[in-house]
DNA sequence: CTCCTTAAGTGTTAATTATACATTTCCAAA
DNA sequence: TTTGGAAATGTATAATTAACACTTAAGGAG
């Protein structure tokens, strides 16, 4: 490739990852410590640089891969963050991205021995650089996303209670909602699929457990449909 | 500065501008003829480079300056564009900006010094790299930000009409609106001045001018307030 | 000076959607 | 068999949105 422009300033260009995960009762953000200089040992999102190959989306992938295993999961871009010193390093531009994964699909092992850590959105530990300001657009945009396509199924098991669902929706809209006009919503939409089978764990007379219908989802979105909580 | 990352691979960040105007008819893009290789004399998107001491933002404004004298204008970041092969002379990620004047406003003559010219979005021209995606992505963006916020009135002159108003909001969102409904919700924001003055040229009963109300707006965001069209 | 033309200005009703709210059912464990 | 605890369920009211057509004002033409 010819170098056409020769006199401009070129800069590292990171990518950082927002992954979001829900355990139940909690909407949680997946850090890791990090393990070199500057500011080693602290907490910090998922990161690392763009390659010459990349482009932003799979760069993000393979960091996200790279770090804690997880990988083909919906990532998005979020923004692009550019103070001249937010990396005391070296000046960095990075872009994050955020993601939605279901905590338990996704092998403890590997998050493990990459000293990743998942922390609820509400007691977030002190974090490096501009990371914090990421995570306040992430959980902005999450919450703008969820109230207009129901985005929010990636963070559940397969088969889930319309609890679960509720209690997903309340930590990450978060406020409580009406369990009654939840229901109603949630069924007025049309894209679950109820199971005979029910979850024992939660009561003594069970819940029903329910499955996202993709089929019947994707073809809502083809007809223009807008999902309003 | 010390040079921590020594062995990453650096690019070339180049920001693009979006600028939308609207001239009583046409929502409407300011594109330039490209005055350098590759692609030279067709049109593009005013566009430069980030520079060392620069963050994203003021770059953004500087290149929107130096390339139609038009500053301290409001402006947002929108993506950032990194296919690899997006700009054929060299690597380059480009995030896009995107914002919204007053034709009238901005000195025609600097405009035409270095080329620019005003195109319909329903009658762009071919353009560069990916400058037709940015702008798609620019027109989805307003159209969101449109419906939550009352920002088109920067598009408008100072004083101006309901049907200006009217026009604009449709020639954003792409559709009619029902006039009667149009002023109604409106009205009920009571963030307009009606004034005494009417404009005489679109008809001969003369139709009343308004301002935007700045103060009440402000105080209204304030008590958190949503804009829903 | 009367009539015509043209866009401005103006409210009501029906339909839809959102909200608030309390009781009964089921099942396992004691 | 009783009991405790969460699951399941529907309706009435309020708020919002959508549909809709006639009158008014004033300049220009005849």
């Amino acid at each position: 490739m010819v170098q056409k422009y020769q006199l401009e300033d070129k800069v590292l260009l990171a990518v950082d990852c927002i992954i979001f995960g829900f355990d139940e009762e909690d909407l949680k953000i997946l850090l890791i410590k990090r393990n070199f200089e500057p500011e080693k040992g602290k907490w910090s999102l998922m990161g690392g640089f763009l390659k010459r190959h990349e482009n932003l989306n799979i760069a993000a992938n393979r960091i996200l891969y790279q770090l804690t295993g997880i990988e083909q999961i919906y990532m998005e871009q979020l923004y692009a963050f550019s103070e001249v010193d937010r990396d005391p390093a070296e000046r960095t531009i990075s872009v994050a991205y955020f993601a939605l994964i279901n905590i338990k699909e996704h092998d403890k092992a590997l998050i493990d021995k990459y000293s990743a850590k998942w922390f609820s959105v509400t007691e977030l530990p002190e974090l490096i650089f501009d990371h914090s300001e990421m995570i306040t657009k992430a959980i902005k945009r999450l919450r703008y996303k969820t109230s207009k396509k129901p985005i929010g199924f990636e963070l559940l098991p397969e088969k889930f209670t319309m609890r679960q669902l509720q209690k997903l929706y309340e930590s990450i809209l978060g406020e409580k909602l009406d369990k009654r006009n939840f229901i109603n919503k949630i069924n007025a939409l049309d894209i679950l699929i109820k199971l005979e089978e029910k979850d024992m764990n939660s009561s003594r007379k069970g819940s029903f457990l329910y499955q996202f219908d993709a089929e019947k989802y994707q073809q809502k979105v083809e007809e223009g449909f807008s999902f309003k909580l």
